[in-house]
DNA sequence: GATATATCGATAAAGGAATATCGATATTCC
DNA sequence: GGAATATCGATATTCCTTTATCGATATATC
């Protein structure tokens, strides 16, 4: 399996999804043309994209979807489960803790944390809510990698630090704050404002020219 | 006003994030490299993009922090208020709909709709919930140009369809799934599946190497 | 079996974004 | 007032991603 870059992996649970959607009926092999097409990509693309992860496809056949599917769980990781934790127990935070699509990635969310007496000991989708006091030894004990933060910007910089002291190495930011964490340790911001701001873009740049 | 790149684009409200949190007490300039220091970035990027959207700093003495947040706020159209509507009223969608920090974007939500008689006719944090057959007359009346769908995948393109032909010139999808529009409608994927992908990815590693 | 065609993979070229370099200039310090 | 310094902006370079080209090959057709 050969180094892919950041827009090359971004871009494989896309296949994967379109993949798994076509395998049901209809043809056991598909071409990267065929692929491009329905997702909006050029085919040099997705032919160079699939030559990363896996191990090819055949003139005048293309590749075969289902050998395709397993490649690209196989290299996303997405055989194995990986649990997580939650931290801040809003709205965002119950929307994810019981949104069912995760296991298609691989992802499985095992509890939530918050501070607020109001929320701590209760439930969502059958999963627990505890006290952030909580978060170390849950972490320690189940052997949890990624962490989710979904509480106020102002209190995600200390979520963080509690997360990498929790033994967390991966985190997932939806709180609009930058955060600083050890080299190991990965932050993926899930930036909503830099998606704003691009709508909002197109948006004054199409108004202008009417 | 020069052309930022994506990029550019999707760090400026970062910047103007920063600079907003700065502004209330300290001094009243700032600097490429203090700012650079404080969000992971270089000071040459950071003079990069700024230089797109403001007049410029002053040798010796850096930006004046009112100034650009001004001009970052002008750039980006945060002064407009761009009014939304949110298609999918399940939790993420609700989510959504009572997340107060949009309104520092210059989004405002004014409905969601959906097709689910449970929900149509309710409403959450004020804002009503009506049946998608309303969508068009709605968006036609109130001149709506910013759509949010927050439903499952099977129904993004159908719902997509809908928002193109209610004049909706912007689409901000959280569904999972690939949608087609006109070119001159943008449609802005907020893909969890691709940031899980990163996050997933960097932990095999992780663990590879220990 | 020979020719035509679809499709792939490898290598090369182009395009864009990030980074480095360096001269210009506003302030500070002596 | 002149030298030192911080900081900027413009231009050049490097790096990375995308796109293009082209030869190779598996199947289909005659």
């Amino acid at each position: 399996m050969n180094y892919v870059s950041r827009q090359t992996l971004e871009r494989l649970p896309v296949y994967l999804r379109f993949l798994k959607s076509q395998s049901k009926s209809g043809p056991l092999n598909t071409s990267a043309k065929a692929i491009a097409e329905a997702l909006g990509l050029t085919e040099i693309q997705v032919r160079k994209d699939l030559a990363a992860i896996s191990d090819g496809g055949k003139p005048r056949i293309g590749y075969i979807i289902d050998d395709l599917v397993s490649d690209l769980e196989e290299f996303l990781g997405y055989k194995d489960v990986n649990d997580a934790v939650i931290v801040g127990a809003g709205k965002l935070g119950k929307a994810l803790m019981s949104y069912k699509g995760f296991s298609d990635y691989g992802l499985n969310i095992v509890a939530a944390f918050d501070t607020s007496d109001d929320v701590a000991g209760t439930e969502e989708e059958g999963k627990p809510i505890f006290h952030l006091d909580k978060l170390e030894d849950l972490c320690r004990r189940m052997n949890i990698r990624i962490g989710i933060i979904t509480a106020p910007a102002e209190s995600a910089q200390y979520i963080a630090d509690k997360m990498v002291k929790s033994g967390i190495l991966a985190i997932w930011n939806f709180a609009p704050a930058h955060i600083e964490v050890p080299q190991t340790v990965l932050v993926k911001n899930e930036n909503m404002a830099a998606s704003l701001a691009v709508l909002s873009k197109h948006l004054s740049e199409q108004l202008m020219n009417t």
